[in-house]
DNA sequence: TGTACATCAGTGAACGCGCGTTCACTGATGTAC
DNA sequence: TGTACATCAGTGAACGCGCGTTCACTGATGTAC
């Protein structure tokens, strides 16, 4: 049981992260200030080095915060759905992962947006935290049947690189093609959000979630997922969806 | 005939955005200085009042000659190839995208990435300066055959939206299927560029630009270009890129 | 061609600002006897 | 249970820094007669 101390401790290094995130939210991530967080909480700003050694651990941290919770969004979509309606994931995750970027725009941003001048992740912190939420694509594509084995368009370019094992989680190496899909995935979700994000669609289209949903239908075609998936039975060719 | 006041003028001018250029490259487009491009540049800060009357000008001089530079280079990539080799200069357009970015990557940022703390830019000014790259590929869509009058894929969402004209530029009223395809290749191109770009495919593959060019054969495949295009006859139903 | 005046690029000092970070300190909380 | 000491969250002053922008100015370039 926590003292007294260690509670306010643990109160105040929370607020310290909500209060970056919310001004991030207003002025962007590279605007990111110890002195006007301080200043919104009400003490004053070398309190924030009982917390932070520096403005760059902050920084850390917030990224990481931003992983794991984004993770975490994407993670209770796909449990949402049985683990074998592999289309019905596939859509929830990507639609999940659209629609913790739109609700943490500066999170989204922090991570994957420009890099904020000076500062420099550590890579052997940021970049396993990006982990977690990867795997949940991961272990859609790699169930998908057929998809490990069959080869990648080009793939004789493509190094069958496993993915980097970190700590206690999967470091299952995954085919060229699996990672070739996920890659491409990665590309079409974070390019329509991006976009829609800072406002470059805005006068292009009125419903950047239809569009975005189209491309992600048209990816699941691509690796046999269609919305009435039959049991475990013998691999239509999923017919083309229009376009 | 130029006075030599008025070429002195040009040319330090031309050298204020070529030094800014340089130190975005260097520092991001957030760090942008007026003081630091006047010590490259050998003369004082306030000089630079000479020729924008604020910071934020000289930002949203980059952005419109960014913007113009992009253009050029994709529209001589269109006009390296005959105008009834549309798959030709889909590939070649798309292609010169990415090239142009990577050789820019700061200006590509400038324009598309996360937004510059306290800059906002005039989208009288910035807007129509994106333009005439949005119709070099414009140009291309609208010339394949049978796309114009197809249903966009989700159409009855999409709002049928006329590009805004701007000045003398084309004022061509685009097709909703076209607007869908276009919107939907921006950002396959933006998502996997920005996400090489900034260094997070950097474990991932080893060779980023096969998966680009990868998702441009399929998109083109999936509008019906492909490598050798028949000459007018009647377009069969082109046949999947595997995957 | 020569002189008087107008234009204007660039200077140097100064403004007020906010930043990250350090330091010696106070006073409340927690611990050992 | 009460006292002496240790821990440590937060303060307030100060540091050096770089920023955009203003202002009155100097001196070279250009123009009109």
């Amino acid at each position: 049981m926590a003292t007294q101390r260690e509670q306010r401790r643990a109160a105040t290094l929370t607020n310290i992260k909500a209060v970056a995130r919310r001004q991030m939210a207003e002025q962007g991530a590279a605007a990111l200030s110890l002195r006007a967080i301080a200043a919104e909480m009400g003490i004053t700003a070398p309190a924030i080095y009982r917390y932070f050694p520096s403005r760059d651990d902050l920084v850390t941290a917030l990224i990481v915060d931003a992983n794991h919770d984004q993770a975490d969004a994407v993670a209770a979509a796909s449990a949402a759905h049985p683990a074998d309606d592999l289309f019905g994931r596939f859509m929830a995750t990507t639609g999940a992962y659209r629609a913790w970027a739109l609700a943490h725009p500066a999170d989204y941003a922090l991570v994957l947006g420009t890099p904020i001048p000076g500062y420099h992740a550590p890579a052997d912190i940021t970049m396993p935290s990006a982990r977690p939420g990867m795997d949940v694509f991961m272990d859609i594509l790699v169930a998908v049947p057929g998809l490990s084995s069959s080869p990648a368009p080009g793939a004789s370019r493509m190094a069958p690189i496993p993915l980097p094992a970190v700590d206690g989680q999967h470091d299952q190496s995954v085919s060229p093609n699996v990672l070739h899909i996920a890659l491409a995935g990665w590309g079409r979700m974070h390019g329509l959000v991006s976009l829609e994000l800072f406002g470059h669609l805005d006068f292009l289209t009125d419903d950047p979630g239809a569009l975005f949903r189209e491309e992600m239908l048209a990816l699941a075609a691509r690796i046999g997922l269609t919305p009435a998936t039959p049991p475990i039975l013998a691999p239509d060719r999923p017919q083309d969806r229009g376009g």
